[in-house]
DNA sequence: ATGCGTTAGCATCCTTTGGAGGGG
DNA sequence: TCCCCTCCTTTGGATGCTAACGCA
């Protein structure tokens, strides 16, 4: 065995030699590895290569610690491959091998190809690879020093276990370790929910787009120009009805249909009109920024733009419409990944957000089509989901992953190939095996036995264009997808097929509004792709079936936008903790509704100055107000409009315990409305409420041992049984306006504390004031004025609780004269702090100036040779002086009866030689202008220096 | 597939009123 | 001797929320 650094280092030529191959290298690799083999089909490698990354799925999930080691153990079993054939090129091969496995997911292509064969030769299924993802993981790995056998085979890797040679893994894994899971921390949240902010705003933007390119004249004349004559008149009923758009719907329907991705950007409105020449539209048309839209995964959304044409024709026919949208925005909280003891866990390096499967769809070098994934939406868009996977798995230099959010969502980032380093590409691999992980697994061997065969038959070059399901080989996955096929293929559809979103998934319509239908008129779903009318109660199923969140509906209209979720979503409670604050929603939403609303509203209002657009929102309050009563225990606890009684907290109760809606489970249903928060006297007291007398608690709590102890016997004037171990809560129904004992005599009413708890401006006993300055205590002392000490509060400090004050509490008649006195206090105070500081800076300055003395004389005397200088000399005539100085003699007489003095008062230095000068303060002078002062010693010398 | 009960991890709430020692 | 200031040290238990997991 080698040792880590030899590892590292053939590791790192390695994988300059991988950068550097090229594809048909590896393609000859992998088919010498084919002959090497015998009858190796691709279809069989591509099994196996599918075999192979489930394997790493499902070791990623298992122990992190044994990494190092399962890359040790494939070290083996790539190693022994060879057996069976002994040429250069192989034995070449297999001294690279063995860090190929540890490479990046980059060399992912050729790494399963060759090890795929024997793979399946030695059935082996206990022996697994797991590539290590990132090089500086390889930096955590020790390897054993020994020898090996670099051309054992797993048999003789068995062998050698059974002849007692055993590798023990340091480190095992601790499953207790392994299940924890790391929670989002407020940072990650506050980030989370200003992604999805951003993102909900693009998705705005997007949807205004589309819905103004809806508008445009041309479109919707060649639109016109298509349609057959009698379906022209289809509209021209005064009162139009659900049941006569029908035949548009099909019409439209039938004569445009999804064709492959366009790889090639260009904006909507112009993709817009090249759909309608060609009559195909593509899933995702992409346009302008393609950063704008972050969706999961393109290659199962409907099709964008017959969606739009749909909205365009229905406009051209002089009907209301919007074209409506679900927001497939980034999710509210952040995705969190596992943690992984010792941190060996995957690098956090582009996790988060932007690496789960919504994927930030980010310029070229990232494009989220991957070469099979586009080729996928060829003709058959069945496998787009899956090949998507293929695309990753297959090609070169792509990395591979298993998101974790599969379980909600189903799709599987893509990165790109071109760019390793891009953060958007890195992605993860973690968590435990759980549903939509085993259906991912389901795919992506159904993407891989197809894919596989495809791109060995395109000889692996990475640009590949095009794609279909013509996997010739029986493949055991054929039946599923013979299956997906047909669901997607079917008209209306939206399987659960696999559990992964299709085409088919309900994420753009029209919304046509149908005076015929209802008293006032309606806003009647109309989805074209899949060929649905009013069939908006279908709409939440058909996403759920998607695993698409219907967290927010939009219709845009008049370059506006309304939020219409109520109208599709029946279970709200499944939703609510998903969408951002209302409040911040309902503003970004307000000026669009205006606009969308002046757009769809008819000249015709109706009775009491309804508008449309009114009558719409009392329709979507209704549903609001009227939601079913969900049949789980589970949905109540955080439902906002109904409540079981066992899901209240503690301090909570139902008053008036009223009406009971319905059951659950046998539990009455309360509205929510009836859930009233309790509190402690002492609580109530804090928001200026005082508990009314004779007043029974509403509840009562039995007190935690800790807080049992050390508490005194409360008074509890309702004896409701042991008072030691009980807190009494009273609702506030309970309570009224606090009632303090009012200051009298200019005495301020004080609690046993000898203060005033000033929680809030309701707990100032009546005639008091609270003023909330520093240093008031002594002024009110000094002017023999009753005060308090106002406290504000508790901090811990120490270790123990510490009430913090904040200035005093007064009788309201001392107010002004505290305020009076504290003003001149201040300003005596203010003058003083500045003598102090100047003093201050005085001494400071003197002490800097006599070391520069000090210095300079020392270095005078002592460097160079001029030991005879005195000070004074130095100070008055060197030139090196680094401050302004300058002698004047003329001053020296006017201060000279100063000096005595001077003398006696300044910390003289006066050494027997030496003159220390002494600065006195009033000495000196300040200009102005220059802010320069000067300052002047009794023996004439002056300094001069800026002030700062 | 879904719901329920349990468990565990983490975030947040709740608690609540010092005392020794030195210097002026 | 009294008063004032500084320093010490930096809670922790209960509860709520959420997600995972096993089971029905």
């Amino acid at each position: 065995m080698r040792t880590r650094n030899q590892a590292k280092r053939q590791n790192q030529s390695t994988a300059n030699e991988d950068s550097l191959k090229h594809y048909g290298e590896m393609e000859s690799l992998s088919g010498c590895k084919d002959e090497a083999s015998g009858n190796e089909t691709l279809a069989n490698i591509s099994r196996g290569a599918v075999g192979k990354l489930l394997k790493r799925v499902n070791k990623s999930r298992g122990s992190r610690g044994l990494k190092t080691d399962d890359s040790y153990l494939c070290k083996q079993d790539t190693m022994g491959e060879p057996e069976n054939g002994s040429s250069e090129a192989e034995k070449q091969l297999t001294g690279t091998t063995v860090v190929r496995t540890t490479l990046d997911a980059k060399c992912c292509t050729t790494d399963v190809l060759q090890n795929v064969p024997s793979e399946l030769e030695n059935g082996s299924t206990d022996v697994q690879c797991q590539s290590i993802e990132r090089e500086d993981e390889l930096d955590g790995i020790d390897w054993e020093d020994g020898p090996v056998d670099t051309l054992k085979s797993e048999s003789n890797v068995k062998e050698d276990t059974i002849n007692g040679v055993t590798v023990e893994f340091d480190a095992p894994p601790d499953p207790s370790k392994q299940k924890t899971v790391r929670r989002a921390t407020a940072e990650e949240k506050e980030l989370a929910e200003l992604v999805h902010k951003v993102n909900l705003l693009c998705l705005l933007a997007r949807g205004r787009l589309v819905d103004r390119a809806c508008n445009d004249p041309l479109i919707q004349a060649s639109l016109l120009s298509l349609l057959p004559a009698h379906l022209l008149k289809l509209t021209d009923a005064p009162k139009l009805t659900a049941n006569a758009l029908a035949p548009l719907v099909n019409w439209c329907h039938s004569h445009f249909r999804v064709r492959g991705a366009n790889d090639t950007e260009k904006p909507f409105h112009s993709a817009l009109a090249s759909t309608l020449e060609s009559q195909e539209g593509t899933p995702e048309e992409n346009f302008g920024n393609r950063f704008w839209y972050p969706v999961p995964d393109k290659s199962v959304l409907p099709n964008t733009t017959v969606a739009a044409l749909s909205v365009a024709l229905f406009r051209a026919l002089n009907l209301t419409t919007r074209f409506v949208s679900i927001l497939d925005v980034a999710s509210l909280k952040p995705e969190i990944e596992k943690s992984y003891p010792s941190g060996k866990g995957p690098s956090r390096a582009g996790s988060g957000i932007f690496s789960s499967s919504t994927l930030m769809v980010a310029g070229p070098k990232c494009s989220p089509l991957s070469p099979a994934k586009s080729m996928a939406y060829g003709k058959h868009n069945v496998s787009d989901k899956t090949s998507t996977s293929a695309g990753q798995a297959t090609s070169d230099k792509s990395r591979e992953t298993i998101t974790d959010k599969s379980n909600k969502r189903m799709s599987a980032s893509t990165s790109d190939a071109q760019d390793d380093s891009n953060d958007a590409c890195i992605i993860k691999k973690e968590r435990p095996k759980r549903k939509g992980d085993l259906e991912f697994e389901m795919q992506l061997e159904m993407a891989l036995s197809t894919t596989a065969v495809e791109i060995a038959r395109n000889t692996m070059i990475s640009d590949v264009k095009d794609v279909g399901s013509t996997s010739s080989n029986v493949s055991p996955f054929k039946k599923k997808k013979i299956k997906a096929e047909e669901c997607s293929t079917s008209s209306h559809g939206i399987s659960t097929a696999v559990g992964s979103r299709k085409v088919g998934a309900p994420l753009y319509w029209a919304e046509v509004y149908c005076s015929g239908e209802n008293l006032t008129g309606k806003w009647v779903h109309v989805d074209v792709v899949n060929a649905i009318t009013d069939g908006e109660q279908n709409v939440e199923a058909a996403a759920a079936a998607c695993k698409l969140p219907l967290r927010y509906v939009v219709a845009f209209a008049g370059n506006g936008a309304k939020d219409v979720t109520r109208r599709y979503c029946t279970k709200w409670y499944k939703i609510a903790s998903e969408r951002v604050n209302s409040i911040w929603w309902d503003a970004v939403l307000a000026p669009l509704k205006k606009l969308e609303s002046v757009a769809t509203s008819d000249v015709v209002h109706f009775a009491q100055g309804a508008t449309r657009s009114s009558l719409e929102d009392m329709e979507l309050e209704t549903r609001e107000l009227t939601e079913p009563l969900p049949t789980n225990q589970q949905a109540y606890r955080s439902h906002h409009l109904y409540i079981i009684e066992r899901w209240l907290n503690r301090n909570q109760i139902l008053y008036p315990k009223g009406p009971v809606l319905g059951f659950c489970s046998g539990h009455p249903v309360y509205p929510r409305s009836c859930v009233r928060t309790l509190q402690r006297k002492e609580r109530w007291l804090r928001e200026g409420l005082q508990v009314k007398a004779n007043e029974i608690p509403a509840k009562v709590l039995k007190r935690s041992g800790k807080q049992n102890k050390g508490r005194d016997v409360e008074d509890d004037d309702y004896g409701e049984g042991d008072s030691e171990g009980t807190v009494a809560l009273y609702g506030q129904w309970q309570t009224e306006p606090l009632f303090l004992p009012p200051a009298v005599n200019g005495i301020v009413p004080k609690n046993e504390r000898g203060q005033v708890d000033v929680w809030s401006e309701k707990c100032l006993p009546p005639g008091t004031v609270h003023l909330r300055l520093p240093r008031l205590v002594p002024i009110a002392k000094r002017l023999q004025i009753d005060f308090s000490p106002a406290m504000v509060g508790f901090e811990f400090r120490n270790g123990r609780s510490l009430p913090v004050y904040e200035g005093i509490v007064v009788c309201t008649e001392f107010k002004d004269a505290i305020l009076e006195a504290y003003a001149e206090e201040e300003v005596r105070r203010e003058a003083k702090e500045r003598r102090r500081t100047e003093a201050e800076a005085l001494s400071r300055w003197y002490q800097l100036l006599s070391s520069l003395i000090t210095r300079q004389r020392l270095h005078n005397r002592y460097v160079d040779g001029a030991s005879s200088q005195s000070a004074v000399n130095i100070a008055t005539s060197n030139d090196k002086s680094s401050f302004l100085a300058g002698g004047s003699e003329n001053t020296r007489s006017a201060h000279q009866e100063k000096s005595e003095i001077a003398k006696s008062n300044s910390p003289s230095f006066v050494l027997a030689e030496n003159h220390e000068h002494v600065f006195l303060v009033e000495d000196q002078t300040v200009d102005e202008e220059s802010s320069t002062r000067t300052k002047r010693c009794l023996c004439g010398f002056s300094v001069q220096y800026e002030e700062l």
